[in-house]
DNA sequence: AAAGATAGTGAGTGCTTACTTACTTTTAAC
DNA sequence: GTTAAAAGTAAGTAAGCACTCACTATCTTT
């Protein structure tokens, strides 16, 4: 009869609903101090439950952990590209405008970095720490990145458009522009004293370099 | 009288040549598992003595990582380029031969990274962690880096050789490059499976795309 | 209103942590 | 050869850790 939806943060949850603030937390904690550095306490703290109920919706710490893991990948999509979808660079692709293309693909994936600071953070610490998240994010994103833009690079390449560069050191270099950019604003230089400007630019300036850097001469034709 | 040189690893030691054992132990300790996920047992076992010794060497844990910064900074030099003294590097720059010259930059910089992996999962621990290393690194070495290297492309610019691009960008394109490609090695594709490459091969396509990235072009200007 | 299920807790468990104390062994200077 | 400093340790300590258990409060179903 009466559907109130349930948006108090005080009383008591349903089951699902507390697990989910559990995860929330928890996710928050161990990207800030990663997971030896995170207690069970502070993550039944942050959820406003008890210890105990931590322990009755996950097994161990490790479950924990691995229950953010399903959760990052299943859901909020690490199978996904950050520019899956994006018109401008669906568009790109079909016409080969191959700096719509890249700048595109870089300001997607520098809205991302910024936009899930967390995650980014939590993938370093997995890394580190050798958890499975790491080697899992690589298998299932990192590779899969270098398919489609080495693929693209290929064939552009056989237009004639792009040099003969080995072009897994193309997107070796291009991910490196973009993947330290976003590394150096959240890790290192997060007032932005050295370098600060938005991400449009940066990505404009990122597939600048990289195009001039592989295309194939001016005196050349540029689309087949 | 009898100055016999103490290589044997077993029996008692000098004050500084214990210290000097327990900081090595912890460098590579503090590497592997980050500040938190070390204990100072495991230190003590590394470095062949009871955990009171220790503690009568560095009176905390957190002096013992600040001794660890200390040593990495003054010591191993973190304040010195990886290409100081390099004789291509320095040839280069006094002839202005821009590929040999970032391709030696690049070079320096691999190796280094390659040799003192230690050293570089030290700073990434410590940039999450937010130990002072990250920062100390970052205001001591960081900015230098992009100082030097901002100076020579300004340089260039000014010479009518590099097209007009913020250099600040073009310095962090390039770190970019070889960050990026140590950290891979580093942490992610340990066993090279996406690209597996000398670094020399390495160093040398880094510096060609970013050049011809920059280059103010032999007959026109692409885009503006 | 009774009953069963579920959300929730306080007060533990045994183990590990960073750090200490009281004590013994080795070295070296006189 | 005595002695005093320095190298070294075994056996602690209190606090903190992941995790448990016995129990209560609240919701839902009938």
């Amino acid at each position: 009869m009466d559907e109130i939806i349930k948006c108090d943060h005080t009383g008591r949850m349903s089951g699902d609903e507390r697990r989910e603030q559990i995860l929330r937390a928890a996710v928050e904690l161990f990207s800030q101090h990663g997971f030896k550095g995170t207690t069970t306490k502070q993550i039944a703290a942050a959820s406003g439950v008890s210890e105990a109920m931590v322990f009755r919706h996950f097994a161990t710490k490790d479950e924990l952990y691995g229950a953010i893991i399903h959760a990052k990948a299943c859901i909020d999509g690490v199978n996904k590209f950050p520019w899956d979808g994006d018109p401008v660079v669906l568009k790109a692709l079909a016409e080969k405008d191959d700096h719509a293309f890249f700048a595109g693909v870089a300001l997607a994936a520098l809205n991302k970095h910024q936009e899930d600071v967390a995650f980014m953070r939590l993938l370093f610490y997995s890394a580190l720490e050798e958890h499975d998240l790491a080697e899992r994010f690589f298998h299932e994103f990192v590779e899969q990145v270098y398919e489609f833009l080495g693929g693209y690079i290929e064939r552009r390449q056989k237009d004639g458009v792009f040099r003969a560069v080995d072009p897994r050191i193309v997107v070796r270099s291009f991910l490196g522009m973009l993947i330290h950019h976003s590394l150096n604003n959240i890790l290192w230089d997060k007032n932005r004293v050295i370098l600060d400007i938005p991400n449009e630019e940066a990505a404009k300036n990122f597939a600048d370099i990289l195009l001039r850097g592989v295309s194939a001469g001016n005196s050349e034709a540029k689309r087949k």
